[in-house]
DNA sequence: AAAGATTGACTTTTCAATCTTG
DNA sequence: CAAGATTGAAAAGTCAATCTTT
């Protein structure tokens, strides 16, 4: 993990002022996405994942992308995506085809259905993270969350994506 | 969700500012769990819930705990937490029973198996969150993402717990 | 009847194995 | 064989219904 042989020897507990903002942190992870999950399952059934599939899908040229593509972009597995978008499939809201041009990509198209789901549901899910967490913080303390959380992002050695 | 009447008739969309701040928010959200998650499935075959479970026992009076004073601790419904007991109790890591004071009401405790299995997985994990949170941050950064996380679970509404 | 907790059925997620095309 | 994606089985999570004690 680290290269420095005197780091590797002192296991490295959370102190007391890390832990004070590790648990706070870590809460939120956990309750925010039971919340936002709760409400799109409540008002849409549609999983938080499921959403960012079709809003994924909703900003792409022709509506389409590739299922590698979607799978980065909606923060999850290709495995994961492949079952989701089973589902959504199923339900009408998304279409799957072999790429004409390289028949090992699988292109996958929001419906018209599909789209329509997507703006039905957006701004319940959108209120929703409002109130939970913008109307919360000041505007600037907003874009420090955002900086901070990109920062974790792109540093990350492997791990985080 | 608001009182003010001028302000329910507008959708009130994310604006380029709030979206560059809450998509990556989010998505650190979803890849961290699943890399903590990961990380003790992978070392210890337990999920991030069961090790906030045993956590949140060790640190109790007598290893023991109400099942839903826990609940509230690891972040997660009632439910949750007896599934997820039961699965602990089948390994031997916890064991149950009613309160002999209040019948209603079930104790958990922390088994010297349990607390064994906490010390031996401990070290990971907490070196996960340092590589992958901690040392990407300046002290004064991650304590300022504490304050965040706490301000968002403190001022909500009923949905954050 | 309410509080505290468990259960069962269903859905989602994960992991490893597999399939298919280049 | 590697890249891209899917599949199946097992584990975890969710919701609603249920049970027990007060």
């Amino acid at each position: 993990v680290t290269s420095d042989p005197s780091a590797a020897a002192e296991p490295r507990w959370l102190n007391e002022q890390e832990l004070a903002a590790w648990r706070p942190f870590s809460g939120l992870m956990l309750k925010l996405l039971s919340a936002l999950d709760a409400q799109l399952q409540r008002d849409a059934d549609l999983s938080f994942f499921g959403y960012l599939v079709l809003a994924g899908l909703s900003e792409a040229p022709g509506r389409t992308r590739r299922m590698s593509e979607l799978a980065v972009l909606s923060n999850g597995s290709l495995s994961r995506l492949s079952h989701a978008v089973a589902t959504l499939e199923r339900r009408g809201y998304v279409q799957r085809c072999p790429s004409p041009e390289n028949g090992r990509i699988t292109l996958a198209t929001l419906t018209d259905a599909g789209y329509a789901k997507l703006v039905a549901t957006a701004p319940g899910h959108v209120e929703a993270v409002r109130s939970l967490v913008l109307d919360v913080l000041s505007e600037s303390q907003f874009q420090q969350l955002g900086q901070l959380a990109t920062r974790i992002l792109e540093s990350d050695p492997d791990a985080c994506g």
